[in-house]
DNA sequence: CCTGCTACCTGATGGC
DNA sequence: TGCCATCAGGTAGCAG
């Protein structure tokens, strides 16, 4: 379920544990997970990374967009969580439970978990080399995400919500955070983005950043704990003001929230008060 | 170029 | 209890 705040944590907490680190060798248990895009060819993807991986050192761990990055004397490996993957960590190099991939340290080993197989581990020169980074839109912690570059996003027909699900023009943005940044800004997420008015699109742009660091402060206290198999972010639920509420009063009006369905996911929001 | 729909996987949950 | 349908926080690929 990571979307920017999450991913950002995972990489700030990984940072000690593997920065500078040699990776003795790769494991790849499930090979769906570290198959191509086009979804064949995983056998020979898994030859492929082990053979790259083998006695390369991780020089710094980064993130672009949803993408966790560890860069390495030569190349990148790039991981995606997309929903349900996450790290974990074995202090020896013995597993434990279901693991699709795992890096085997000198310090320890990093495993990748997935059992829906949706999350993918890959190699690359550079991370510009995966199409899906390579698009990615402006990223909404940095100095760049501006009003003027948000006012230039909206220029588009789409209903709000969509927009900004759309990784190639906010990359990070996920169904959760979409739908907080939104009714945050008391704005409907089925208005089309380009009716949205200059004073209502600055509200928008400061929503989207105050509803991210809110959620990454969250994740950062207690930090990521990669050692117990069962971590999971805590207390992410007590400050999402919509998501999830279908039914539920509203936090600012107490109007039941409601739940519809774009783009065939699901989006929450208070009519009420979201014009 | 843009937009919208579906497939991709597996597990959890709720109704009957 | 068992079974089936539905849902899940994402993205790539394809059709129009």
């Amino acid at each position: 379920m990571p979307e920017l705040p999450e991913v950002e944590a995972v990489a700030r907490a990984l940072r000690p544990l593997v920065e500078g680190r040699t990776i003795r060798r790769a494991r790849v248990l499930h090979p769906i997970a570290v198959r191509p895009s086009s979804g064949r060819g995983a056998r020979r993807a898994a030859q492929d990374l082990v053979a790259r991986l083998r006695g390369r050192w991780i020089t710094r761990v980064g993130r672009r967009g949803k993408y966790l990055l560890l860069e390495l004397d030569r190349g990148c490996v790039v991981m995606h969580f997309r929903l349900d993957g996450q790290l974990v960590w074995f202090d020896s190099h013995t597993l434990a439970g279901h693991v699709d991939v795992a890096l085997d340290l000198d310090s320890g080993t990093l495993g990748f978990v997935d059992r829906r197989h949706f999350g993918r581990v890959q190699h690359f020169t550079q991370p510009d080399d995966l199409p899906g980074i390579r698009a990615l839109g402006v990223d909404p912690l940095t100095p760049e995400f501006t009003a003027e570059k948000l006012a230039d996003i909206l220029r588009s027909s789409r209903p709000l919500k969509l927009l900004l699900l759309d990784q190639a023009r906010i990359a990070g943005l996920g169904n959760i955070y979409s739908s907080e940044a939104l009714w945050r800004a008391r704005l409907d997420p089925r208005r089309r983005a380009h009716r949205v008015l200059p004073a209502e699109a600055r509200r928008l742009h400061k929503a989207i950043v105050a509803v991210l660091l809110r959620a990454l402060e969250c994740c950062l206290h207690p930090a990521p704990d990669f050692r117990d198999p069962g971590w999971w972010f805590q207390g992410l639920e007590e400050i999402l003001r919509v998501y999830g509420r279908e039914g539920k009063p509203c936090r600012r009006c107490g109007a039941a929230v409601r739940r519809i369905e774009q783009g065939g996911r699901s989006t929450y929001a208070c009519f009420r008060c979201q014009k």
